[in-house]
DNA sequence: GATGAATGAGCGTTCATTCAT
DNA sequence: GATGAATGAACGCTCATTCAT
């Protein structure tokens, strides 16, 4: 499902694949990239590589993806569109759903999810970073849209534990920049090196209690 | 205005560029590596590209600097090695000397600093996030270097605002990244996008409002 | 007139590249080198050229050599590692197999099938010369590789002449060095200069002489 | 003094230079030249290897020598100057002056000296020989040169030995070859390997024996 | 006369991309 | 659809040569 925040990638990337529909040797040139791009850089890995690593010709990834550019594309396409509704729309209704009694619940819950869905797509944001690097209106693109798309719905989640006394009346996008400021302070070594593991409950627990002290407010 | 702490990185940077004796033309291709790297990234810059716009020919380049991959040492060598320690002792020290009456203060004054030398070496700061992106091993090593080098440093400047009860009795680089984590998520976009200015004032008011909060104990 | 032997390096050669399932292409590339190298040497060769000369596209060449180096190579190991042995090899089995009733008749088969094969391996002659000159190591492993390989072969063929006191008691490798030094000093002209044929009959009958002369016990 | 065989080097050379009158730096550079090409050969040896290993700048080398090729020149012009007149000249009047009472002394008397030139020559007969294999035409030239100028010296000694039917009637250049190419045979790997030493007395008696075998008519 | 910074043409090599099979 | 040989433009780099000091 989309979300309903519109988020039409063609917009960003022009001409954006389908990657359903991807033949099973399709499938390995993509897994293939994304691994080095990941390891490797975009301007590290060459075409030749990729083929090598997903078994099959170099004919073949341009026939399907047209240019190397079109590769990373094809990569960051669906993690954009995964990563976009699912940060946003089913983040935010999820948090809604939950009706967590106290401002300390909601925040331990989404710092966790955070991290795993951190964890789980870590090529994907190594490429998206080092990408912002050359490309950085993707990152204001992004931040715009995320902006534009959660404002309303946080400023009604944030509302419940506002009224309550437990958060700041602070609008809602300065809170969640502390918050995600404070996670990637500590996700992004484990993002940029492979091998860095990350202590979910530890880093839970300690920007739990700070953010708590930070975004409640004085008697 | 620059920060009286004598931060100036032209001067820094420049001497340790006399130092090595580099000739005009030399000067010319260190300054055009350094707006054509932060501007379109290492990979995307070639050395044709440097010559031209340094106004010299291409042997030149390797005359002095040996290798493309030596002319990016040469920007980020002194930048890793001399500018950020020296840079980082001096600002501890400076805080130290201060004697700010309490911790608002120092944190206010902080700040605004970080926000200058941010400001002032945002070339070389965008070089760098692009290199850890391919080489992360350099995030780990600048970030112990300067742990190892601030710890006891900010342990002293930090214990006496604990003592007076106006800072959480956290050990003190744990407190450093909530600073920091703040810092680089208002700084971040305008490293990364080379137009956009930053409303120094209004980040310093918004961003110590919050960490005074996060960082003071409750009663 | 080839030699019987069936010394015809275009076979041997052309199989070795076979069995490496050279394309058209590239086996254009292995003949405008070999020309070119012998013609201008290694070094006065440029990659452009050879492209230009087999009619190829430059990268074509290292597709498949990788580098110029390999490019030498690929000419250079099959002659000496399977054209020179195995004719070593077959020339001494076919002087045995003669059974030449004297000496002399040995001696005047040997120096006109050599000669032969000189003039058939001119280009990869001279390439190997200019090579020597840079690899010295190149001239001690061929001697040795060939003494190793003749020695014995050669003692049995002249023990036959030795016995009926045509041919002085040296042991084999000393005979083979004199009628080798003498045949080169007659060849090595003809191999440097492009455009310098070989009187082979008057060659023949000269070295024959002076050879026979000197090789011969006395009373 | 040139020798009586007039051998103007200025033919092969054009621009000859009087290598007496060269400034201390620039005999400098003549021997980092002779040694470095000696080893590396004359491609493989840069300028700037050559003004590093000299002691002096590269432009020092092309004030003098104006440009690489003369300097390899000003190394084989008195090369060519004093190994053609020696070997030639000095050599042929040294060998009727000493009246040898026999072919054998005289052979033996030569050998060693030719023995101990090349080993005096190595360096420059090294360049030597990686420059015939570019520029076969020397070779030609050098060979046409001592042809014409010792034809007749060597008609005259050799007369005497012929007369007392010590040596064969043969013209003297035929009977040069083989005593060149007999002595190039055991020379050769000495002269392109730079440590591999020779034993002249076992060299001069081994040659002798094979050469006075070969050279002494039959009764 | 000597220097050495600077040059620029040319080198070997890479690599995204094309296309005949 | 898949192949992989072939392409050719662009790259990083070298080096003989020049020239202002």
């Amino acid at each position: 499902m989309m979300s309903k925040m519109g988020l039409d990638m063609q917009t960003i990337f022009g001409q954006a694949l389908d990657n359903r529909g991807l033949s099973r040797k399709q499938q390995a040139v993509l897994n293939a990239s994304l691994v080095l791009f990941a390891e490797q850089g975009y301007d590290g890995t060459s075409t030749a590589d990729i083929a090598h690593k997903a078994g099959v010709s170099e004919g073949t990834i341009f026939k399907r993806f047209r240019t190397k550019e079109g590769l990373l594309q094809a990569i960051l396409e669906p993690f954009l569109n995964q990563v976009i509704p699912q940060a946003a729309g089913e983040f935010v209704s999820d948090l809604a759903d939950k009706r967590f009694p106290h401002f300390k619940d909601l925040l331990a819950y989404g710092i966790r999810d955070r991290i795993d869905f951190v964890t789980a797509n870590r090529p994907e944001m190594k490429i998206f970073i080092q990408e912002i690097g050359k490309n950085p209106i993707l990152l204001v693109q992004m931040t715009n849209m995320l902006a534009d798309a959660l404002r309303e719905s946080f400023n009604d989640v944030f509302k419940v534990y506002q009224d309550k006394g437990e958060l700041v009346q602070w609008e809602s996008m300065r809170i969640m920049r502390y918050v995600t400021s404070v996670l990637i302070g500590y996700m992004i070594p484990n993002v940029i090196m492979d091998d860095m593991p990350v202590d979910k409950e530890h880093v839970t627990q300690e920007a739990v209690e700070f953010l708590l002290l930070g975004l409640t407010p004085r008697a």
